[in-house]
DNA sequence: GATATTTGACCGGA
DNA sequence: TCCGGTCAAATATC
């Protein structure tokens, strides 16, 4: 029971200094250059959270919720929860769907995100012309990351694949694995910016995000996935969120490398956001954390 | 030999 | 019972 202060007084520090880096980085926000680094920051900070808090297990999270503004936590222990009851069958982690438009001589293959994936399965979907490859990060042993993603060409765009992200690696910060990008739910305002100006390459990636009417309303209501211009000037009135879903890698010189060879050509990226906008709720202000994406 | 891919079988949720 | 997701043995590649 002693340990149970201390516990929380460190949670509260973190979440302190989250919130001073959260600031630097909004105010930093034009200085793209600098923003993945500071991201880094936040992120390795929540990540010590999240496993600060995992240890306490749920009810004390709660409790810690009910202290403050711990969006932080209510996700983790959405997120965290299922996996501990729920089978493999049914992934609970968390998912965004990239829709990637590859040459000709990609075709064949996926797209290099910058991951190192390794294949595990392939299934023919019932209805879809296509089957379906199932991939997983190359350290999900070693490591134990939980990322993974599923590829399948469009039906309706053969030379589009339709790339499911789920989870999100826990490896990135692995030096060795700083240039493994993540397509982060969703695709950060960042690198929208710095890449939507780019295009007609013929090598590029053009990772469009297709959704329904209601989706992007949805998603735009809860996210704010704005236009590039739109981005531009949210980030300029400090909507912080977006920035925080850089993955961690996405510090490293080869991701913006990455990221600049890709085309973006919609404002948002479908993913599955019941597990954490479950409530409706989200207070404008603060920075939406998504590294438990990370953890 | 190590690592990655292929592919049929298996499992479990719906 | 169906079907999507995963496993794991066989095979390929480096």
């Amino acid at each position: 029971m002693a340990e149970m202060p201390s516990r929380k007084t460190l949670l509260l520090a973190e979440l302190s200094q989250l919130n001073v880096l959260a600031k630097k980085l909004c105010a930093l926000t034009r200085e793209i250059e600098m923003c993945p680094t500071i991201a880094d920051e936040i992120i390795f900070s929540v990540n010590k959270v999240i496993r600060m808090a995992q240890s306490m297990g749920s009810v004390e999270a709660e409790q810690l919720l009910s202290n403050g503004r711990t969006q932080h936590v209510r996700i983790l222990d959405h997120a965290s929860e299922p996996n501990q009851r729920m089978s493999v069958k049914r992934s609970t982690l968390p998912s965004w769907t990239s829709h990637v438009r590859v040459s000709d001589g990609m075709a064949e293959g996926t797209p290099d995100d910058g991951c190192s994936w390794r294949k595990y399965g392939q299934k023919e979907i019932l209805g879809a012309k296509y089957p379906r490859a199932y991939y997983r990060c190359t350290h999900s042993k070693s490591h134990g990351c939980p990322a993974k993603k599923q590829v399948q060409r469009s039906a309706k765009n053969p030379s589009t694949l339709d790339i499911i992200y789920r989870g999100a690696h826990t490896c990135s910060r692995q030096p060795q694995q700083t240039a493994c990008l993540t397509r982060q739910p969703p695709q950060s305002s960042v690198d929208h910016l710095s890449t939507c100006e780019q295009s007609d390459s013929q090598n590029t990636l053009e990772v469009a995000t297709a959704k329904s009417d209601s989706e992007i309303q949805n998603l735009n209501s809860s996210f704010t996935f704005l236009s590039q211009e739109e981005g531009i000037k949210a980030e300029q009135d400090s909507l912080c969120f977006s920035p925080s879903f850089m993955s961690p890698s996405t510090s490293s010189p080869e991701l913006m490398e990455f990221i600049s060879s890709m085309t973006f050509t919609a404002e948002s990226h479908e993913m599955d956001l019941d597990f954490m906008l479950g409530s409706g709720e989200m207070d404008p202000n603060v920075s939406f954390d998504t590294s438990i994406f990370f953890v």
